[in-house]
This record gives C-alpha cells, sequence and structure tokens, in this order.
DNA sequence: TCAAATCCTGACCAATTAGTCAACTATTTA
DNA sequence: TAAATAGTTGACTAATTGGTCAGGATTTGA
C-alpha cells in the first residue's frame, strides 16, 4: 500500500492490529526524538538527526509520524501521561510532613530516573509554550490549584504555616526540578559524573529537611 | 572596503573608532538574537529572523559578526557580564539572614528584569552547556564554592543551620530562578498577565521567610 | 498458499539555511 | 576636498531542511 500519513495509533487502515515491529519502532523513535528535541529544541531538531539516532531511514520516520509537529507532540504527550502517573495524591486527612516529605522524594526521584522528560518540559514552557499552551491553562493549573486546596486545608487545621500554598508548590517543583534541568551545572559543581543513590538521598533529605522546617514540620524520620 | 569577517569589537582595520551607528546597530543586533535565542533555541534560530527582527537585512548581520556562532558566543557574554556584576558579595561577618534575605531578593528581582538572560541560560545548560561547558567548569563552579565557603562559616559559627551549603544554594538559586524560566506557566497558574511590584514582593517575601525559617533564621523585618 | 495488510526505503522536490561577495553609499579626517 | 575608512545590501551559492512517493519486501491470517 502507498504511505498514507496517519496517526501513530493506528495503522494504515484505520484498524489497529498490535504486535510486529511497530511497537518497537515507536517506541525507538520516540525515545530518539526526545533526546533531539532537548538538545536542539523543537525547530533544531532535524527528522534525518533523529532517523540517525534510532537508526532507521528518515523516510521510515514519516511512515510512524505525518509530520515533526505531529512527531514532538506525540513526545509531549508520552511525558504529561508518564508524569500523571507518577504522582501520589494527596489529601486533606495526610499528615503534611509525611505527604510534603514524600512529594519532595517522589519528584527528586523522576529528576533522576526521567531526566529528558523533566528538561523537555522546561525547554518548552521556557520558548513560551507553544504547543503546550492548552495544557498549563487546564490540566496543570487545575494541578497546583487542587494540591493547593490540600495545603490549605493543613493550614486552617494548624498543622502547618505558610503564607502562599501555591508558592509553596512552585518552592517544592523548582528546586526538586533543578536537579534533572541543570544536571550539567549541578554534576560540574559536585564534581560528579553521574548522580547516584547515595547522592538521590543526600539531596531529596536535604530539601525536605529545609522546606519542612520552613512551613513549620519536623520532618520525619526515615 | 570589501567585507572582511571581524570580531565585533573591532572595526574592518582592526583599530577601534567608536561611535558612529555601530554600537546602536550591534545592541539591536544582540539584543533581536538573545530573543531568537530563547525563543527558538541555538540551531533553531535563524540570522534571518534575527534580522527582521533588529530591522535590517540580513547580510548586515554578517557584517557585525562573522558567523552565527559568534553571534551567540557574543550573547551569551553579555550576559555572563551582566550575571557578574549584579550580585552584592557575601562576607562571613555578615549577618546571615540579612544577608540570605537581600541575595533572594536580588536574585527574584533580576528573574523580573532580566528574564530573558535567565532563560537563555537556562535553554543552553538543559541542553548540556556545549557553549557555556567551561564557564562552568571554571567560573560558576568557583562562585559557588565562594559563597558556599561563606555559608560555611556561619554554620561553624553557630549562626544558621544546614546540612549542605551547596544545596542550599541550588535551593535559593532554583527557586529564584523559576520565576523567569517558568514565567509563562507561573502567570498561566496566578492568573496575571506580567509580574507587578506587588507580585515581586510577594513572592521575595515567601521565599525569603521560607528559606530562612527553614536554615533556623528570622527573616529580617521590612 | 496466497492475497491483504503492513512495513520499508532510495530517490526525489521545493523551500530554507548560513554564509559570501562585489558594488555601493556615508562619514571621517588630514 | 579627496582619500581612507566605515557601513550597507541585493544577489548569489552550496548544503540542508521537512516532506512525498512509487515500488518493493515482509508478515499475517484464512
Amino acid at each position: 500500500m502507498a504511505n498514507p500519513h496517519f496517526d501513530p495509533n493506528t495503522t494504515p487502515t484505520g484498524v489497529y492490529k498490535p504486535g510486529r515491529k511497530r511497537d518497537e519502532n515507536l517506541q525507538r523513535i520516540l525515545d530518539a526524538a526526545e533526546e533531539e528535541f532537548v538538545q536542539r529544541g523543537y525547530r533544531g531538531a532535524t527528522i534525518q538527526a533523529i532517523a540517525d539516532r534510532a537508526g532507521l531511514p528518515k523516510a521510515n520516520i514519516h511512515y510512524y509520524f505525518k509530520s515533526k509537529a505531529n512527531l514532538y507532540t506525540s513526545v509531549l504527550n508520552n511525558l504529561l501521561d508518564l508524569w500523571n502517573t507518577q504522582f501520589s495524591q494527596i489529601q486533606p486527612d495526610d499528615d503534611p510532613a509525611v505527604a510534603l516529605d514524600r512529594f519532595i522524594r517522589e519528584k527528586v526521584r523522576i529528576s533522576y530516573t526521567q531526566p529528558r522528560a523533566s528538561k523537555l518540559f522546561a525547554m518548552e514552557v521556557i520558548a513560551g509554550a507553544p504547543y503546550l499552551g492548552s495544557y498549563l491553562q487546564t490540566d496543570i493549573r487545575q494541578w497546583v490549584n487542587d494540591r493547593a486546596k490540600v495545603i490549605q486545608s493543613w493550614v486552617d487545621q494548624g498543622l502547618m504555616k505558610t503564607s502562599d500554598p501555591v508558592q509553596l508548590i512552585f518552592l517544592i517543583w523548582s528546586s526538586t526540578q533543578h536537579y534533572a534541568d541543570f544536571e550539567t551545572q549541578v554534576l560540574t559543581i559536585m564534581d560528579q559524573l553521574t548522580y547516584d543513590e547515595a547522592t538521590i538521598e543526600h539531596i531529596s533529605s536535604f530539601l525536605s529537611q529545609t522546606i519542612l522546617t520552613g512551613c513549620g514540620l519536623t520532618p520525619p524520620v526515615t
């Protein structure tokens, strides 16, 4: 069959038939594309470079993704999916010290295991979020507001102190994200080639200790 | 004279003669280039787009900068210069609460007045710092280590607590930088179009309050 | 087994890219 | 004023870009 352009989740006939090399190739391409987009930005990344990295001919990329924009949004959607399934919820009847400590540790761990996802998200937002704009206005805004309400309920119950739950989320967000996004700088300054388990534990404990104390909480013993 | 390529700080004959339209054009180009590099990345930015933004013909850009790489490094150097002249020193005999509060406020203010410089630096580091590598290993590493030593001396004097001065600098760095780099996201979530003086004051106070308390300090009254 | 479905890819194309250059104008200076 | 210097720019080039396409190879299922 001639090559009709199609959505990455459907086959040329529009009927999804799993298996074959499809899944494997899709993953290779998405993986290569993520790395190229992080290193070069959307416009700077080339299909040819993505193809080379994936070990496939360029035309094969266009067999799976109808355009560069389509490939990019697929990578971004992958990232947001991963992200939505990684973080525990926080609840008004949780112990704030335990819940915030767990959140900080989860976030640092993701910076360690999925640094490219963090970096790609950062690149996109810094560039003005041309492809993510609607997510920021709906999903992410909702995500922050929901958590801010829980934190406010803890404050109202007299369990912790903070003058602005939204800024507290930004503080946790930025300080943890930093270890992924500024990996190059952090590792250079810390004289290390890569993060290891001990470093991750050290960073998590430092951030948990400092931020929780800053909110009048006693960090849980771990 | 035919157009010899030359360093942005020398004229075609290699003898600097100030004045004329030179300085004005250089500034227009550097300004336009900074914006394009932030929005599109190094590889994604085009000389044509920079020329259009600066209101000059493309060939004129190449009259002032011999190559795209030369223009990019000029923009980066501009950024590092600005940055080196903006921050107060901190000293072992300073009051840590006052010094850290001032540092946090200076850093937030620069995120507000110079967001593009912060963003460009972030893009470069996220992409792996291909053009900044040596600065990270020398200047910036030194900058962090010097300040870490001062903080450690405060800890040793019993004036404050922190388990790791380097991580504390990262915490201040990341949480303040966040308001420049993630401007788009922060403004969306906070339901604002731009930062204003009141917001900057609110953010600075929140960060100072939380981080200083986290280090066992009492934030100075402002 | 064999036809349909899926997958693969070299060759091609129009548009865009960074960079060049020669010919020009404008300004300075002696 | 005239020669030297500085600044300007349209037209060009070779290389690269995202995307197309025809035709072939491989896999599947009835």
